[in-house]
DNA sequence: ACAATTCCTATTGACTTAGTAGGAAAAGTA
DNA sequence: TACTTTTCCTACTAAGTCAATAGGAATTGT
């Protein structure tokens, strides 16, 4: 029942880039360094964020990411379930679940489904600038 | 993101034996039949809740198992953490967790331990019980 | 004695995880 | 043009987990 690094460094990609965007790209080797990540694996990462129109890429000296979007407009689980696939904790509590004959009996299910609900409820309303914003609480209780 | 076949066989097996509940020893034989799982997997699995004295044993033959508390007694979440560990979402989200300094920005910890009360507040206020009633309840629709 | 049952340990094939490795292609700069 | 930086792409791998299967020992009612 756990997230992967996957979906965990996804997520602080994408915060990275929300937190750093100032209009110019940037580099995976500063988000790597930054985040303490091997910049070979954020590679992986950041090309299914590509090739999924979250980010968008310019190649040679001086490229990097930008963020394509709003950070408002990125939801926890978006990005999450991108990377990790499907965050239904069983197979037959997803939407697109269709071969529950019998195995499960309806009971669990329910139950399942109840999970699968909270879980939604959480990464669903939990955006990129969500994010940030808590990022500057941390920031200002240094200064207060 | 998934909670494994041992977690979600031994809700099953419990409910069976709540179900099931007579007086007189359940033998795994019945339950694997009724729940159309390997009664030697769930050997293993019940042997798990059987060291933790969730449920006791009736060595021999007419033998079997009964539960050891009343239905309402077991938390879902109870049942699931033995089996399958913690259900924190990733490592950090756990109370027992002791290792975080600068590995996890205290932002992306925030967002896990959101997502780790919304779980346990599902799985932690359901018990054998309430699945008890509902399988009830789903019998009920037949016959109104 | 026998059958049914729990108990215990070992093994296995398939899959997933968390990367590492090497190099091609593109683009800015000297 | 040559060089450097950067993205892009594919392959590989060691370690671990999952979901069982297998075989047999110990116990107990009939």
């Amino acid at each position: 029942m756990k997230i992967s690094t996957k979906g965990r460094y996804a997520i602080r990609l994408m915060l990275d880039l929300a937190v750093h965007d100032t209009g110019s790209p940037v580099s995976l080797k500063d988000i790597a360094r930054r985040q303490s990540i091997s910049e070979k694996y954020l590679e992986q990462i950041i090309s299914i964020l590509n090739k999924a129109g979250y980010v968008r890429s310019m190649r040679g000296s001086q490229g990097g990411y930008v963020l394509s979007r709003k950070p408002e407009e990125y939801t926890i689980g978006d990005i999450l379930r991108l990377t990790e696939g499907s965050l239904s904790p069983v197979p037959c509590a997803d939407d697109s679940y269709s071969g529950c004959d019998k195995e499960e009996s309806c009971t669990t299910t329910r139950l399942w489904k109840k999970l699968n609900d909270a879980i939604n409820d959480v990464v669903d309303n939990i955006t990129l600038l969500t994010l940030v914003e808590w990022e500057h609480e941390e920031a200002d209780q240094y200064y207060i």
